[in-house]
DNA sequence: CGACTTCTTGAGGAACGTCAACCGCAGTGG
DNA sequence: CCACTGCGGTTGACGTTCCTCAAGAAGTCG
């Protein structure tokens, strides 16, 4: 793990932007003093169990005994992330999917900012239970979706990403990943992802932007087969 | 919704049982000194957001537009949950699952001890990220396990509830769960709950206890089949 | 250009959802 | 006491879907 000690300048705008709001800059500031930044190259992972996504993305990856792959959790940009369990039997590994930098944040020093300043743990309790948020969403994705409502509803899980933008064409999101973890984290096989994306195409709801690149046309026909509201032929799920 | 003034006594012990250690009583008191008590009869639902589970069990489900129905988190006694989201489209709807007695805390309430005790910040965060846990693992079922791996994986989650207790016979679970919340749960029809149960009776992995509960006699070979290291016939999931 | 990975397309079959019927049980009313 | 009703759960038959396997196409890097 290559790390280096800096003093990062970028997160206060940055962080700001998506739920850091209310967070006072000295508190931004006092958790990332002494964070390491890790690089990571994709498929790399990290021993860090606390930290700061800056760019890139992470998954939290697990395998099954058979080989069977799932990212139980995406982290983007500006994402904070607290992998610390109570004698969880197993979790996942945070793994890069992307070039991924990240701030490595100790144990201990969040500990001690917690205690310090009250206002960071407002701000922890509220970007964690937005997590949980999106992990419910998740779930009911997994639990009772076609593998094309399961795309389309992740599709609008990755506007929220840093780098999405809207254009002429429709909206144009930035997708620092492969299509196999986004079928990892979809819950469907990279063969069942590729089908969907096409048959998205073909209905004139997405069109293929360049690298890693994917354009919203139809933004309310998405969210209504999201959420389940097109008539569906399929018996399954 | 009936809801009644009261000071809880009963909690201090039974918060600390689990997940609540490191807590100072004040603390729990402070929390629950001016909270609701919420009574639900089953299919019930409740318009606090924030709140602790005292007995019975909650469960937060949604309804896709053709009337699929999804539980996307479990809660039991002595859970504390928070629902508060930012700006989340569609977010379950807490509804209970049997008789259930809850503390609905008020937002304002949570935000003053917050303030007030450091302590309960970290007890709140350390909560949320088991709640993450159990999500994350929950996902890791939902996106690639057979039913009857789901159906093993949830028995074994809910060993952790409250009223589970070692017997001769084996571990004797208490479930305030209808079958159909079960399956629910584990993104299955009930019918398909109906026959996963039936075969892991066969193979004398649990055994029917009386109403309401189930008895595991084999929790190796569960924990084995949880995690996929059983040989799988089956090449679906 | 070749070696490699990632993605796509096709064919075939098992699994799980759908539908329907049935059972046991609890509550209700006469 | 019995008939009726409704709910939760079980069992069976059937069909669609999505996984598996395999091979080819497309993109990436040397």
């Amino acid at each position: 793990m290559n790390t280096a000690r800096v003093r990062p300048q970028a997160r206060a705008e940055g962080a700001e932007a998506q739920g850091w709001d209310g967070l006072a800059p000295e508190s931004i500031a006092a958790l990332s003093a002494s964070a390491d930044m890790v690089q990571l190259k994709r498929g790399e992972a990290t021993t860090a169990r606390i930290g700061i996504v800056l760019s890139g993305a992470l998954g939290l990856a697990r395998e099954l005994a058979d080989g069977r792959r799932v990212l139980t959790a995406l982290f983007h940009a500006e994402d904070f992330f607290d992998l610390r369990r109570g004698s969880r039997p197993q979790e996942g590994v945070p793994t890069a999917l992307a070039e991924t930098v990240l701030l490595a944040v100790e144990e201990e020093r969040l500990a001690e900012c917690l205690a310090d300043r009250t206002d960071l743990a407002g701000a922890l309790l509220a970007h964690l239970g937005a997590q949980i948020g999106r992990l419910q969403d998740h779930s009911a994705d997994l639990a009772c979706k076609t593998p094309m409502e399961r795309m389309a509803s992740a599709l609008l899980e990755f506007r929220r990403w840093p780098g999405a933008a809207r254009g002429a064409e429709g909206e144009r999101l930035a997708l620092p990943l492969r299509r196999t973890d986004i079928a990892d984290y979809i819950g469907v096989k990279a063969e069942t992802a590729s089908r969907v994306f096409r048959q998205l195409e073909e209905e004139q709801l997405i069109s293929p932007g360049r690298r890693n690149q994917i354009v919203v046309n139809d933004l309310p026909e998405l969210k209504r087969i999201a959420s389940g509201g097109r008539p569906r032929r399929s018996t399954r799920r």
